[in-house]
DNA sequence: AATAACAGTAACACAGAGGTAACTAAGTAA
DNA sequence: TTACTTAGTTACCTCTGTGTTACTGTTATT
């Protein structure tokens, strides 16, 4: 049996450490973002989210959905319609985002009340 | 009274932008893990964060802070010992943060059993 | 024949995020 | 006198994340 303190410090530096993996898949400036709107409507094609996200272009778009699909959040499926429409869903790992996502919102809000005043 | 699809779009703009409003807070490498240190002990000294972190450097560590603190998410404190040591701990409205760090650590811990392999 | 919609891709440019290494200041211990 | 500790700061450099603009291919519409 080793010392408590350093087993305890051990056990925070892994916390430490599952919290940067976290944030490594979710980092960027848009990927919660596309998350979230993609979460919201359930499916969501590709004009769409260009339209729920205010500022993103359509590179970056695509960029952030190939790697939000590498890491197999969201799923792509390309709809034979005329003309072509693609739609992105989360998988169902990618679902159990929704509760941080969930918890995000709400702290955003109440954050830009503290900070810009109202 | 409006159209009801376009009220609800408004309402998910709305949320989307509010995701964003926290993710610009809590963006860089390292944020989330300097907070997550600090939340984890209550108090934690500069060179005790630097020792949690695997890989961060002195100077990002005090730049970050720097941040954390004009978003009145930290709070920093000098004590009179010898040689000064600097003491953060989490403000009020940065505790507020404690679930949503808590979700990230357990989200991150089932991502990487999920990519990774195991 | 020209234009529009959709879902992207390619080429180029640049600010700033982050890394590295050396330095400061004040006191303590050897 | 030299070296060590804590909590940073400064200068410099690199790289990559993001923005901008223009382009592709297919089909339908005017």
């Amino acid at each position: 049996m080793g010392c408590k303190i350093e087993e305890f410090q051990q056990e925070q530096r892994k916390r430490i450490r599952a919290v940067q993996d976290s944030m490594d898949v979710l980092n960027g400036k848009w990927k919660i973002a596309i998350i979230s709107s993609i979460c919201c409507y359930g499916k969501r094609r590709f004009s769409d989210i260009l339209n729920d996200i205010e500022g993103i272009s359509n590179r970056m778009l695509s960029k952030e959905l190939k790697e939000l699909e590498i890491n197999q959040l969201v799923k792509r499926t390309v709809l034979d319609t005329q003309p072509i429409t693609v739609q992105y869903e989360l998988t169902e790992h990618g679902d159990t985002l929704q509760t941080i996502i969930s918890n995000l919102t709400d702290w955003g809000i109440v954050h830009r009340k503290k900070i810009v005043g109202k």
